[in-house]
DNA sequence: GCCCAGGGATGCG
DNA sequence: CGCATCCATGGG
């Protein structure tokens, strides 16, 4: 089976997409080529090439409505970025970050890919992912997909393991077996808060986690997922200003940051993420 | 050998 | 509830 090729053309004042793949919020992308801003992204059972020219990116594609929505192209921002800079401590993060876009992700490959994310790191993650796809997704033209659900199902413990899933091999085998009772489509309509509880009875998912499959996979923006980095640009940025320098626990980051930021939090979370990780440790990749 | 990585499950008070 | 401890694995 052959897949037909089309393209798409986006402005680089829209989005930098290398920012926005390295962000953190996606494991499934490489770069092609020597040119850092080429890459190839895998999303579910599409894929898409990215080419940077001048003034646009060129998308080639076997399915331009799918990555059009994928980029998030009609959300404005500019505007965001306005409010949020009002804040002096985003200021130098969307200054560093400002061509970040939250991208829409397949949910489930978002609920999988951030379970491998506990207690991990992003070049394990990506590893296992692609092996992932490559042992357990079927053959679609010339890459693999990721696996369906059904697809999942069939996968064992022991075979996780051989992925690198380490001990959260048994927690992806029973959440597997959880999906399967469960109607997305009705969550969709729920509030965050209420999804996030559902989310959380879930095996392999802990409030953290949860908070990215809200954000990646829901595109819900009032969540602030608090990681390791999160954790280190506050103690960095934030804490000097706070009448308790007491330790602050995950939860309590987590409450002070979405009230902070309300409806716009999973943006600054990600301007955050982005600047602590990959501008002040330097850890690229 | 220790510490860390986009933490979660479990048990104990 | 909050908390401590344990959990695979590879890199620094």
């Amino acid at each position: 089976m052959r897949e037909k090729k089309e393209s798409f053309i986006i402005n680089k004042e829209k989005i930098n997409i290398a920012q926005t793949l390295k962000c953190g919020q996606i494991f499934s992308y490489r770069q092609i080529s020597f040119n850092p801003d080429n890459f190839i992204i895998f999303s579910s059972n599409k894929k898409a090439e990215v080419y940077e020219m001048k003034e646009h990116y060129k998308i080639c594609t076997d399915n331009v409505p799918y990555f059009q929505n994928f980029f998030d192209l009609e959300t404005d921002y500019e505007k965001i970025k306005s409010i949020l800079s009002k804040d002096k401590m985003l200021v130098k993060p969307i200054e560093f970050g400002g061509g970040i876009r939250i991208l829409r992700q397949d949910l489930l490959e978002v609920i999988i890919s951030f379970v491998f994310s506990a207690n991990n790191n992003i070049k394990r993650i990506t590893e296992s992912l692609f092996a992932l796809r490559q042992k357990f997704g079927k053959h679609y033209g010339d890459y693999e997909i990721f696996p369906s659900l059904k697809q999942l199902s069939e996968i064992t413990a022991e075979q996780f393991k051989e992925i690198g899933a380490g001990y959260r091999a048994e927690q992806l085998v029973k959440l597997i077996e959880q999906l399967q009772k469960i109607n997305f489509d009705e969550l969709k309509h729920l509030s965050s808060d209420k999804i996030l509880k559902k989310l959380i009875d879930l095996s392999g998912i802990g409030p953290k986690v949860a908070d990215c499959i809200l954000l990646f996979g829901f595109n819900r923006t009032d969540v602030f997922p608090v990681d390791t980095w999160i954790e280190k640009a506050f103690k960095n940025f934030y804490e000097s200003d706070l009448k308790n320098t007491n330790h602050w626990s995950r939860a309590e980051i987590r409450k002070f940051l979405t009230e902070r930021y309300g409806n716009l939090a999973g943006y600054a979370q990600q301007y955050l993420f982005n600047y602590q990780r990959n501008f002040h440790n330097r850890q690229i990749i």
